[in-house]
DNA sequence: ATAAACCTTGGAGTACACCCCAAGGTCAAG
DNA sequence: CTTGACCTTGGGGTGTACTCCAAGGTTTAT
């Protein structure tokens, strides 16, 4: 599949593909003849991780990362990878909580809140974001 | 508490507080005769509050909206404020979501994989993150 | 009273993640 | 065989979120 096609099935600009082929994030299984990028199933496999990995707020630089687990698989021992798999797996948990600790924050802001047409001042609603961060930690 | 102090307590450079004054997230409660900075227990509590924000992969953008659901109070019905509470929290359940099955891509890598300290092409870990994407999804 | 350690504003520079050309080559349809 | 829709590289521009001066004023300790 050529450039366009391939950007097109994948919601992104063939900028973005560049992009990320300049970066090491997603080389073209093959070019053609002249040069024209030429991308696979597993390519299309790999830039729909590498997407969902940034939407969930990885940096380029940490989503090369976890696909070097997979890269470096021959260099390494099988603990290393491990390792590594593992830590990555341990900053996802905490992302986790903490967006746990949001989600219960702004239930608890809606829970307190009338719904009503009245001005939100004079609702049972918390009066700041901060005191509910404290009560919820 | 001058911005010095203010900054050393939370971990940030005097810089990012102007510039997020400047960008309206965080204004000091107060100024000396001279001009200088004066933060409260207060302006600690909403900065600490951006910063788990950012942590979690908010924009400051985004975080500016969730603190103005606060400021919004007076102008607002009790109704809207409620709405875009119920709005962002939503946002905040579906990045969960997303996280949550890369923390199981990542359980799974690392279940299939034996830890030893022979090379990881001979390990029983699954070959491609794409492969497993596609195992979790 | 003077040095060190603060503070002010303004503006310039940086890293990241794109986005938008320009100039030119390629390819399929009519 | 040319028109239009593709593709190439290279380079410049944009928005976000800082970061780092420079030039000057203030405060505190000796």
């Amino acid at each position: 599949m050529k450039i366009g096609e391939f950007a097109r099935q994948l919601g992104v600009s063939t900028d973005t593909l560049r992009y990320y082929e300049k970066h090491g994030l997603l080389t073209p299984s093959s070019r053609s003849d002249v040069g024209y990028r030429f991308y696979s199933e597993n390519d299309y496999k790999q830039m729909a991780f590498i997407l969902r990995a940034k939407n969930v707020g990885f940096s380029l630089a940490e989503i090369k990362e976890l696909l070097q687990i997979k890269f470096h698989k021959d260099q390494h021992s099988c603990h290393e990878v491990k390792e590594v798999t593992l830590q990555k797996r341990d900053l996802v948990a905490q992302r986790i909580a903490e967006l746990t600790r949001f989600y219960d924050s702004l239930s608890l802001l809606a829970d307190k809140c009338c719904g009503g047409e009245e001005p939100a001042e004079n609702c049972s609603i918390l009066t700041t974001l901060e005191d509910i961060d404290g009560l919820t930690q």
